[in-house]
DNA sequence: TCGCTTGTCTAGCGCTGCTAGGATCGAATC
DNA sequence: GATTCGATCCTAGCAGCGCTAGACAAGCGA
């Protein structure tokens, strides 16, 4: 028996070390240099090894994504526990999801840009997603104003969030004004 | 001297249809669908004719991109020309926006979502590239409120259409609200 | 010790973007 | 009208991609 639990940690270790390995290579030079082979070759194993762990490499791509909302989602309230006032939790929850999309661009990627065969915004969705969308809502609700629905608040905050990240990243607005535009965004957006 | 305008004419003609080519099969089929091979048959060409009017696949998608930004400029400035209410105006901007984005949905990651080798937000930046930001820049300018700088204000604004467009379409974000969330968009970030 | 399951690897398939080098065709010259 | 020559295009191929079939070895239970 116990033969097996040593068996079942060791795999469950190499499944960590694939996830880790892939994210730290998709930081380091894009997801386009994640390949199956250069990925099989930093673990130490051969190519089909990934596929007895996942079924692809959108599977490996999904978990890296779980992994991060996970992290995302704790980065937010830790940001946003500090103060009760609600501008300045708005305020900070906002540069904190803009400061986790530009530390972890890849892991951001893999959350929003990239088809993890991922489920969104539905029953199915997994827990780490759920609980970062529930993170995000933990601040913007209060502040959605008379008769706004608190999640469509939120979605569309979020939405703000998103673009001004994407759009950042992708050079289309240049990086400077960051701040003003979180500002911008909080003044006119959230009802105090 | 006419026989070389002919040809001349004839290159011309078929760089279009290359371009036309590749925006209708990603239409169609999503740009990973868009290889080499597939677009030079649809041409009725041999795959090396595209790489003697393009350096690449991915000049082929900035010129598809340059294609979209004119229609999406004329189809903004369209909506927002029938009336002189500002909030219509910016209403009627938003949804023409985000309409463009659903409608073609190929073109916009071209633009937006995919790398074209294009410039963006500075000097060398394509006419067309500017001229569609100058079209968003029209309608929001007037409603960017006082001591707020028209130019960063538009920047905002398109970022929020942006992350809208993008989440809806990437299912993160249910498409039955879209109507509500530029409501709230125009309501809270224009000032009228 | 033997048989068998489990786990891993080698090799290979069909595809990708891209390119070198040869063939062909048509315009210009004698 | 025949010939030369340059432009144009195609065949064939490279290295790399995601993914998988089938051979093989290691280690367990009998």
């Amino acid at each position: 028996m116990s033969v097996q639990e040593r068996k079942q940690r060791e795999r469950a270790e190499r499944e960590r070390l694939i996830v880790a390995t892939a994210r730290e290579l998709a930081e380091q030079q894009g997801w386009d240099a994640v390949t199956t082979r250069r990925l099989a070759e930093r673990i130490e194993y051969s190519q089909p090894v990934l596929y007895s762990h996942f079924r692809g490499k959108r599977e490996i791509i999904g978990a890296v994504a779980l992994e991060g909302a996970t992290e995302m989602a704790a980065a937010m309230r830790a940001a946003t526990r500090t103060t009760d006032d609600p501008r300045t939790r708005v305020a900070a929850l906002a540069r904190s999801y803009l400061d986790f999309a530009a530390r972890n661009p890849a892991v951001y990627d893999a959350l929003f840009q990239l088809d993890g065969g991922l489920a969104f915004a539905q029953e199915e969705t997994p827990e780490p997603l759920k609980d970062a969308f529930a993170a995000l809502l933990e601040s913007l609700g209060e502040v959605a104003g008379d008769g706004v629905h608190p999640g469509l608040f939120t979605e569309v905050f979020w939405a703000a969030l998103h673009g001004v990240a994407t759009l950042t990243r992708a050079r289309r607005l240049p990086p400077e004004d960051t701040e003003r535009r979180v500002e911008l965004l909080v003044d006119r957006l959230a009802v105090l």
